[in-house]
RNA sequence: GGGCCCAUAGCUCAGUUGGUCAGAGCACCCGGCUCAUAACCGGAGUGUCCCAGGUUCGAGUCCUGGUGGGCCUACCA
């Protein structure tokens, strides 16, 4: 049975093959606060983060580079223990999937399925894309390619191993109704039951040698290794240690279920749906919550490498620091939503949070301590009406925080501390201590002052997970130093008398000085990017925040992020030249009766009859708008049904799979001329 | 098309099971104070609580419909 002072947190394993970026930070952020505030709390902590090192695109990358799969991966681990390492994250365990202690584990899992009839060999015929690594069905394709990423697609009979997903899927339904607080928020959980309300298959589980070697081998099956994502997921357990046979790891033992499972909204279903049938294949019970949070959207728009404007952690670290930049993330927007990450609304709430309010209160304090008490925290003294109010706003701000982070709403945790805050700033300006020194009343001064520092220890403490740094700054200048190997009793820290009479303050400096206006090097970069956009912020685009952005947290792929255009081989000219454009002319432009995407369109291309086209543009087009409009189109496309309508060509538009402008021509040409 | 969620002061949002619910923070304005990082404290606001019906003694708070937006899912040549 897991002990109860125990606590485990994980955030996903992150995909190798990307940059690490403001999302990987944000998720790896909320877990080390969570950890370092249980450990605070004199619990044994356990916080794992990760990468996934398997997989189609590391072997391509690695492929492309001339080197090993694992030289490629070795390679791309450092940048995200880098950063972590910049962020102050204090992980108790990184996990690599290359690791043999993780394909130990996952064998042994295969080999455990296996045995017990959970696993079954399966053939399965159907065109499969290597660009997108899966199957697509006959009416998926388009124009006989993937129709995510438009490679080609061969007719694949194969063989695969399926995991008896199904069998399962009542217990989960059961599971998830009998434990509310198993995903959150509410919304993520329903649309999990939603996703359950239909019938749950069975999961591909291998994928065959021959066509991705990259992956964990199949103990007894040497023709295929581990599909990712099944293989990616038993991280959280193989990284205890975890065996599914015989005596269990100590660390197993103490740990499972984990805590908090971190995730993005975009690895929900395969965490919540896939995870948990394995885990109850394997008699072991789920995590004890899923918690899904939101995106960032940067400045307004989708933060896109296409559109150039992925936040960098790194410059955020080099322009804030570490610790206002922890502490902004997780102050500005509730976890599990969506938010903006905007420069100005960080520095906004740095000066109001952080300069005006608790590090002001700091430095008033200890000024005025410096000038009329020696420099020396004083003496307490006889509690008044006020001081009484004082110490039980400190009792209800400490609970609060407490809770609030424990159950990771981090912005309510600070506005229950930042109470208490404003009120030290309330406390001085009612009991004006610059009054008392002049009447001579040292006693009365010593007091209010001392109460004054004491909430700042409060803050100090409390804070101490989210702003390492900046914490023991803060305590520093209260002449004292925060002691972390200390358990935590949330009595104690609240009651205003924890500091020493006595005790030299150091001089006054601001530990957060205002920020007049934003960095050099940031304002370039605003001037950049937004000069360089055509389109401005709409929060009526309809693309905008939509459902391409990019994976913050996603241990496998996306097929779609730009990281794929990077890895698209050269061409011939003769290649090209099989591609034939022409320009033509919208004539008639309508929605498609059967589908919200789509448009179709009447194109004269410069034949006797124009062209039906179908185009998935309806999301950013009406269609009455491009009647008229000069295109540039594919003509020697084999045409496609889509969605009933036979499509005769392809429109070029730009952008991926949200489009974001049509390709036209810069003069008026007749419809039908080569585009080459 | 199916499913889920949201729409409240200039901005970001709180508003448990219907009855001081019309609020907070930021921004802005006015006033106060002077210890302090041009900070701090107080006050004033402005709101058709998206629209239209309905249930009720009483509805941001429930129901129906509509509009707008977001998310999951299918179509995206």
């Amino acid at each position: 049975m897991r002990p109860d002072d125990t606590y485990y947190v994980t955030t996903p394993i992150y995909y190798v093959n990307d940059k690490p970026h403001l999302g990987h930070a944000y998720t790896t952020i909320a877990a080390d606060v969570v950890a370092r505030w249980h450990r605070l709390r004199g619990q044994r902590v356990h916080f794992l983060t990760g990468v996934d090192e398997h997989g189609q695109k590391v072997l391509e990358a690695a492929t492309r580079r001339g080197i090993s799969p694992q030289q490629h991966v070795d390679e791309m681990v450092e940048p995200y223990k880098a950063l972590w390492e910049r962020l102050g994250i204090e992980y108790d365990d990184f996990i690599r999937t290359t690791e043999p202690r993780h394909e130990r584990v996952v064998q042994a899992v295969l080999q455990r399925l296996k045995d017990q009839g959970d696993l079954y060999l399966d053939a399965y015929e159907g065109w499969y894309s290597t660009a997108a690594e899966r199957f697509w069905t006959e009416k998926d394709l388009v124009d006989g390619k993937c129709p995510d990423t438009g490679q080609p697609v061969e007719w694949v009979q194969e063989e695969n191993w399926f995991f008896r997903m199904s069998k399962y899927a009542d217990q989960l339904r059961d599971w998830i109704a009998d434990h509310p607080d198993f995903i959150r928020p509410e919304s993520r959980r329903n649309e999990v039951l939603g996703y359950l309300r239909k019938e749950v298959g069975d999961l591909c589980v291998t994928r065959p040698v021959s066509r991705m070697s990259w992956g964990v081998p199949l103990p007894w099956d040497d023709r295929f290794v581990t599909y990712v994502w099944f293989d990616a997921l038993l991280n959280y357990i193989s990284a205890l240690g975890y065996t599914p046979d015989g005596e269990p790891a100590a660390d197993f033992r103490d740990f499972w279920p984990a805590d908090h499972h971190l995730i993005g909204k975009d690895i929900l279903t395969t965490h919540a749906v896939y995870w948990s049938t394995m885990l109850f294949a394997l008699g072991e019970r789920p995590a004890r919550q899923l918690y899904a949070h939101g995106w960032w959207t940067v400045e307004g728009r989708k933060m896109s490498k296409s559109l150039g404007n992925v936040v960098d952690p790194h410059l955020l670290i080099d322009e804030y620091g570490a610790d206002v930049f922890r502490y902004f993330v997780l102050r500005e927007i509730p976890f599990g939503y969506d938010g903006d990450f905007s420069h100005q609304a960080l520095m906004e709430r740095f000066n109001a949070d952080l300069a005006n309010d608790l590090g002001n209160l700091l430095h008033r304090s200890v000024s005025m301590s410096a000038r009329w008490l020696g420099g020396e925290v004083g003496a307490l003294d006889a509690p008044t009406e006020a001081d009484v109010a004082l110490q039980e706003l400190a009792d209800r701000a400490v609970a609060t925080y407490a809770a609030e982070l424990e159950a990771l709403q981090f912005h309510k945790a600070f506005e229950a501390l930042w109470e208490l805050v404003r009120a030290g700033n309330k406390y001085i300006d009612t009991e004006q201590p610059w009054a008392l020194n002049r009447q001579g009343d040292e006693e009365r001064l010593a007091g209010v002052l001392r109460r004054c520092l004491e909430i700042v220890r409060v803050a100090a403490t409390l804070l101490q997970p989210v702003m390492p740094q900046k914490s023991h700054e803060l305590a520093r200048q209260l002449g004292i130093v925060l002691d972390d190997d200390e358990h935590l009793s949330l009595e104690g820290v609240a009651r205003l008398d924890g500091l020493e009479a006595g005790t030299p303050l150091a001089p006054a400096r601001p530990v957060f000085p205002r920020m007049q206006e934003l960095p050099p090097r940031i304002r370039a970069l605003l001037a950049e990017t937004l000069g360089t956009q055509a389109d401005p912020p709409s929060r009526s685009e309809p693309d905008a925040g939509g459902g391409a952005a990019e994976s913050a947290s996603s241990p496998t792929p996306n097929p779609e992020t730009p990281v794929a255009e990077e890895q698209t081989p050269l061409i011939s000219i003769d290649d090209f030249a099989k591609v034939q454009l022409r320009t033509g002319r919208i004539l008639e432009a309508r929605k498609h009766p059967d589908a919200d995407r789509l448009l179709v369109f009447k194109v004269d291309v410069g034949e006797e009859q124009p062209r039906t086209i179908v185009a998935g543009i309806a999301s950013r087009y009406e269609p009455e708008l491009l009647v008229g409009q000069q295109v540039v189109v594919v003509t020697n496309l084999k045409p496609a049904r889509l969605r009933g309508i036979e499509s005769q060509g392809m429109i070029l538009a730009a952008g991926g799979k949200q489009v974001r402008g049509l390709v036209g021509v810069s003069e008026p040409l007749p419809p039908g001329t080569i585009v080459r």
